[in-house]
RNA sequence: GGGAGCAUAGCUCAGUUGGUUUAGAGCAUCUGCCUUACAAGCAGAGGGUCCGCGGUUCGAACCCGUGUGCUCCCA
C-alpha cells in the first residue's frame, strides 16, 4: 500500500469516530468492573464549541480513554444546560429580528419558541465534540429540563423549602425599565459617560435664619451634597459623612430636610464614605443604589422606593408621579434652582450601567425574590474539600474556596426569566402564598391557612424562574437519576463520580454547589478529584470571548490541523489551573508531530518488503534468527525496551498525579528523540539492505506500543498508525494497557553514554568542519573497553567512522574529545586548526575549574560538613572527584595539543 | 473595597517535602546539511541578575517579610 507524504487526518478521523461507535466502545452498563466516571460540565445548550471546552474536553477525553485502556469501565456523560439567562436573550433577540417582540407573547408562546429553538440549535455543540473524538457514552445525553430533571429540580425546591433552607428576602437588583425585567450582573455592560455632579444644598435643622440657603453658611445652615442622579432625592433616608470629617463632627446625629420635599433625615457617620469625593457628604437612598442599600441594612433606614417598574415615579416619590426618569431629573433640577437649592453643576465622567438587552440605562432596584440560606449546606462541603476526601488539583484553590465557604452569603435563585424551571409557588390575591408542586396543593395549601376560601382560578403561579446553577448542581446524580428513581442501579455503581474537569472562575457557582448538593441529598460527595483547568487566552493575554472576538474558530482549526493536532496543541502547555496562552504554533507543532509519526510509520513499512530471510531457509521469515541479529540491534533492541519500561512507569505516575501536559511531553520525547532520532537511527539498515526479522518485528511491536501510551492524547492517529503496522484482530482504543516492567537502569546508562558520545563526536566533527558524509577513524582512550564494545557498531554508524581502536595513548595529529575519563581521537583527512582545539580544550578547563571551586567552596564550609546530610556531602565529594578526574583528562589533551 | 493567584531564556512553560554536576524543555534564533521515512526534516550551537530589596539557613528559583507589575473571583 501506497502511503501519502505526509499525514491526511481528515478522512481518517472521521472513520476511525465511526468505526468506534459502530463497535460500542464508548457505551457503559454497570457491571463486576471498577467504574471510572465522569460528567461532562454540561455546556449552554445555545453553545458553540470554544477553545475552553475544547481544553477542557480533551482532558476528560484523555483521562476516560486512559480510564477505559486500564480496564475500568469508564462512563462519559454528555449533556446541555438550558442555561436560562443566556438562551432566552438569544430567542428575545432571535424574535426581535424577526419583528416580535417578548412582551407581545404570551408565556407558553414564548416558550414554544424557545423550545422550537433548543430542538434546531440545542444539539450541535454535542456533534462537534464527536470532531475532537470526545469518547462520551451518547445513549446517556441529558439535559437540564428533560422531563425526569425538571421534576427533580421542583422537588428540591419545595424539599428545600420544607426544611427551612429556602425563604423570599428583599434584594437589589439590576432593573431594565423597558424590558421589565431584572437582569445579571453580566447583562449589565458598564459605559463610561459624561454627566453632571450636581452639588444640592440640604436646609439644616436648627438653622436661625429665615433664607438659610441663601443667607446662611455651609455646615450650619445647610449642608451640600453632590450627586449625579438628583431625582432620587425624593428617596433619601439619610445623609452619611465619614466619622474621621472634621468638617461634620458636629452634625453626627443631627437632622436635615430633604429638598421640595421638607422631610427630615438624620445625618449618620460611617466609613464607607470617602472624604475627598464631592463635599465628603454623602445622600442615601436605600431603594435606589445598591451600596445605600447596605448602608440602610445596617442603620435600618426607611426604604422609600420612587420609581414604578417602567422607569416612571410612583407615589412614593410624592412630587412628578408618573413621569419618566430623565425628564424628571431635568425638571428637578429646574425646580431646585428656583428654590435655591443648587450649589453648582459640574461636568463628571462616569460609569452608567446599560442593559446588554435593551440598551438602556440600568436601574437598580429593589425585589422580593427567593433565596436559598447556605451556612447549614455549606458546612459538610467545606469539611470535604479541606480534609480531602475531595482532591483539588492543584490544592491551592482550596484557600480560594475555603475563604469564600467560610463567609458564605445566601444564594439568590429567582430570576425574573421564562425559560427555566418555574418556580412553584402560588399566590393569592392577597399575598398569602404557598409552595407546592400543583396549583391544587398549592390552593389547599393556601386555603388551610386563610379564612377566605379561594378557588383555582383566584390564585397564580410565581413567574420567575430558577437560577441556571439550581439546576446544574443536581447534575452528577440526576444524569442517573438519582432523584427522580432513588436508589436505582445505575445511580449506585456510577455515584460518586471520579473526577469533574472543569473551569476555576465557577468553583463557586457550580463545584460547591455540586459538593452541598451531594452531601444533602445522596449523603455523599459528588467526586473524587476536582481538576482544575486554566482559562484559555489569546497571544495577548486576553481572556477568550464572544464579545471581544478573539476566540479562533475551532473547527476550522481541526479542519486546517487536525483534531489530534488540535488537542495536542492544546495540551502541550497546559499544567492544572495555569492559564494557557493559545497559540497556533503549539497547533503547528502538534501537525509536525502526525507527520512525524506518519513517516515513522512509512520507514517501518518500507523495511516490511525487506525482512532477511533465514539464510538457511526460504519463504519462511526467519523468526529463529535471534542469533544473528547483527550488533547494533542487540543493544538497541534492548536498550529501547528498557526506555519503554522506564517512561510507561513514569507516564503512569505523571497521569495519576493529574499532570497532564508534563505526560503529554514525556511521551512526545520518548517517540520523536529517543524512537525516531536514536532508536530507529540505531537499527536502520544500510541502504536497500535487509532487516533482521526480530528488529523488524520487535520495530512493529514497541511502535505499537507507543501508540497505546500516546492514544488518549491523539486517539485517531495512533488507531490509525496501529491498524496499518500490521493485522489487527483489535481496536487500540480499547486494547488493555500491559502491565509496566521495571526498568533495567545498566542498560540505560549505557545507552546515555552512547548518546553522549555521539551527540560530543558529532558536536566536533561541525565544528571542525568536517563535512558530513567525509568518514573518520575513531580511536577510544579508555579504561573499561567492554563498555565501548557494546555499543561500538552504533557509535561507528552514527559518527560515521570506519574504523574503531582501542589505544593506551595518545594518538597524533586528531581531533581529541574528553568525555568523563575517556579520550575520544578523531582522525580525519581534514586539516586540523589546532589553535579551535587549544580554545575548545581550554573553555571546558575553565567550566570544570570553575565547576569545582564552587564544590570545594561548599566542602571547605565547617557548617556544611557538620550540619548537611551524610549523603548530600557524598554527592559533593563524588562531584569534585569527578571534576578533578575531568579536569585531569583535559589538561593531558591540552599538552598533546 | 474584600479575597486568591502569578512573576524562571526572545515566547510558552517545567522545576514533585531547600542540596541531583555553577538552572531544564518546547517553540523561535544561529551554523552546517535537499543523507535514501520525514526541509512540517536532520546534525549541532548560542541564549538566564530565577521581578527588586531584606531575612531565615551550612545551603534558597523553592521558606518568611516587603515593594513593584499582571491576572482572576466577589462586592
Amino acid at each position: 500500500m501506497e502511503l501519502s507524504k505526509n499525514y491526511l487526518p481528515t478522512p481518517i478521523e472521521s472513520k476511525w469516530y465511526e468505526h468506534w461507535i459502530s463497535k460500542n466502545y464508548f457505551a457503559s452498563k454497570p457491571d463486576e468492573r471498577e467504574s471510572y466516571t465522569i460528567v461532562i460540565p454540561p455546556p449552554n445548550v445555545t453553545g458553540v464549541l470554544h477553545m475552553g471546552h475544547c481544553l477542557n474536553n480533551t482532558i476528560q477525553d484523555i483521562l476516560i480513554r486512559r480510564a477505559r485502556m486500564q480496564g475500568k469501565n469508564a462512563c462519559w456523560v454528555p449533556g446541555t444546560d438550558h442555561a436560562s439567562i443566556a438562551t432566552e436573550a438569544k430567542v428575545v433577540a432571535m424574535l426581535r429580528e424577526k419583528g416580535i417582540a417578548k412582551s407581545s407573547l404570551s408565556r407558553e408562546e414564548f416558550l414554544q419558541y424557545a423550545w422550537e429553538w433548543k430542538e434546531k440549535y440545542g444539539g450541535i455543540i454535542l456533534q462537534q465534540l464527536r470532531k475532537m473524538g470526545c469518547s462520551l457514552d451518547w445513549d446517556r445525553t441529558s439535559f437540564t429540563m428533560d422531563p425526569d430533571y425538571y421534576d427533580s429540580v421542583i422537588n428540591v425546591f419545595i424539599d428545600l423549602y420544607k426544611k427551612g433552607h429556602i425563604y423570599r428576602g428583599k434584594r437589589m437588583i439590576n432593573w431594565d425599565v423597558r424590558a421589565k425585567t431584572a437582569l445579571s450582573d453580566e447583562e449589565v455592560i458598564y459605559k463610561e459617560v459624561q454627566s453632571k455632579l450636581y452639588y444640592v444644598k440640604y436646609v439644616l435643622e436648627g438653622s436661625t435664619l429665615a433664607n438659610p440657603l441663601t443667607e446662611g453658611k455651609n455646615g450650619v445652615d445647610f449642608i451640600t451634597i453632590a450627586t449625579v442622579r438628583p431625582e432620587t432625592i425624593l428617596g433619601d433616608s439619610a445623609i452619611c459623612v465619614n466619622p474621621n470629617d472634621e468638617r461634620y463632627k458636629h452634625l453626627h446625629g443631627k437632622h436635615a430636610y430633604v429638598p421640595l420635599l421638607n422631610r427630615k433625615i438624620q445625618i449618620i457617620p460611617d466609613e464607607y464614605v470617602t472624604l475627598d469625593f464631592g463635599t465628603g457628604a454623602l445622600k442615601v437612598t436605600p431603594a435606589h443604589d445598591m451600596n445605600d442599600y447596605q448602608l440602610g441594612q445596617k442603620y435600618n433606614l426607611e426604604i422609600i422606593d420612587t420609581m414604578n417598574d417602567d422607569g416612571t415615579m410612583s407615589e412614593a416619590a410624592q412630587l412628578y408621579v408618573g413621569e419618566e426618569r430623565f425628564a424628571v431629573r431635568k425638571k428637578i433640577v429646574t425646580d431646585l434652582e428656583a428654590a435655591n437649592h443648587i450649589h453648582k453643576i459640574e461636568e463628571y465622567t462616569n460609569q452608567v450601567g446599560f442593559s446588554e438587552r435593551t440598551d438602556v440605562v440600568v436601574e437598580p432596584r429593589l425585589s422580593l425574590q427567593w433565596w436559598v440560606s447556605m451556612k447549614e449546606l455549606a458546612t459538610p462541603a467545606l469539611g470535604a474539600v479541606m480534609n480531602d476526601d475531595i482532591h483539588f488539583h492543584p490544592a491551592k484553590f482550596k484557600n480560594l474556596y475555603r475563604h469564600w465557604m467560610e463567609n458564605i452569603k445566601d444564594w439568590c435563585i429567582s430570576r425574573q426569566l421564562w425559560w427555566g424551571h418555574r418556580i412553584p409557588a402560588w399566590y393569592a390575591p392577597d399575598g398569602s402564598f404557598a409552595v407546592a408542586r400543583t396549583a391544587e396543593e398549592g390552593l389547599a395549601q393556601i386555603n388551610s391557612n386563610s379564612e377566605k376560601q379561594w378557588t383555582l382560578a383566584d390564585i397564580r403561579q410565581d413567574d420567575d424562574c430558577l437560577d441556571t446553577w439550581f439546576s446544574s448542581w443536581l447534575w452528577p446524580f440526576e444524569v442517573f437519576k438519582g432523584l427522580s428513581d432513588p436508589g436505582n442501579k445505575e445511580v449506585s455503581y456510577y455515584y460518586p463520580t471520579s473526577t469533574l474537569v472543569t473551569a476555576p472562575e465557577i468553583i463557586f457557582f457550580w463545584v460547591a454547589r455540586m459538593i452541598m448538593a451531594g452531601y444533602e441529598y445522596k449523603q455523599e460527595q459528588p467526586f473524587r478529584d476536582v481538576y482544575f483547568t486554566g482559562i484559555v487566552r489569546d497571544k495577548q493575554g486576553r481572556k477568550m470571548s464572544k464579545s471581544l472576538g478573539n476566540s479562533p474558530d475551532l473547527l476550522g482549526l481541526i479542519d486546517q490541523y487536525g483534531a489530534d493536532a488540535v488537542r495536542f496543541g492544546i495540551m502541550i502547555a497546559s499544567p492544572a489551573g495555569n492559564d494557557i496562552l493559545f497559540d497556533e504554533s503549539a497547533l503547528e507543532q502538534g501537525r509536525n508531530f502526525n507527520n512525524k509519526l506518519w513517516n515513522a510509520l512509512k520507514l517501518v513499512k518500507m523495511w516490511e518488503s525487506r525482512i532477511a530471510t533465514n539464510a538457511s531457509a526460504s519463504g519462511t521469515a526467519g523468526t529463529t534468527a535471534a542469533a544473528k541479529v547483527p550488533a547494533e540491534g542487540q543493544f538497541a533492541l534492548n536498550w529501547f525496551k528498557q526506555r519503554l519500561n522506564q517512561v510507561s512507569a513514569e507516564v503512569d505516575t505523571m497521569l495519576t498525579q493529574f499532570r497532564l501536559s508534563e505526560a503529554l511531553k514525556t511521551i512526545y520525547s520518548l517517540i520523536w528523540d529517543d524512537f525516531c532520532s536514536w532508536y530507529l537511527e540505531w537499527v536502520k539498515p544500510g541502504f536497500e539492505q535487509p532487516i533482521d526479522p526480530v528488529v523488524y518485528h520487535k520495530t512493529v511491536q514497541y511502535f505499537e506500543h507507543l501508540m497505546q501510551l500516546l492514544h488518549p492524547f491523539m486517539p485517531f492517529i495512533t488507531e490509525e498508525i496501529y491498524h496499518l503496522l500490521n493485522e489487527q484482530t483489535d481496536d487500540l482504543c480499547v486494547k488493555q494497557y500491559p502491565a509496566i516492567s521495571p526498568a533495567d537502569t545498566d542498560v540505560l546508562a549505557s545507552g546515555e553514554l552512547l548518546k553522549q558520545v555521539i551527540t560530543a563526536l558529532r558536536d566536533a566533527r561541525n565544528k571542525n568542519q568536517i563535512k558530513p558524509k567525509e568518514t573518520i577513524r575513531l580511536h577510544i582512550q579508555t579504561n573499561d573497553q567492554a563498555a565501548y564494545q557494546l555499543i561500538e557498531a552504533i557509535l561507528m554508524k552514527q559518527v560515521n567512522a570506519d574504523s574503531v581502536q582501542y589505544t593506551t595513548a595518545t594518538v597524533a595529529n586528531t581531533i581529541v574529545v574528553n568525555i568523563e575519563k575517556d579520550k575520544f581521537y578523531i582522525e580525519a583527512e581534514k586539516q586540523l586548526d589546532t589553535a579551535a582545539i587549544k580554545a575548545g580544550l581550554l573553555k571546558d578547563l575553565a567550566y570544570e575549574q570553575n565547576f569545582l571551586a564552587s564544590v570545594m567552596k561548599k566542602l571547605s564550609n565547617e557548617k556544611f560538613v557538620q550540619n548537611a546530610k551524610p549523603e548530600v556531602i557524598a554527592l559533593e565529594r563524588k562531584k569534585q572527584a569527578d571534576a578533578e578526574a575531568r579536569i585531569q583528562t583535559i589538561e593531558e589533551s591540552l599538552k598533546t595539543v
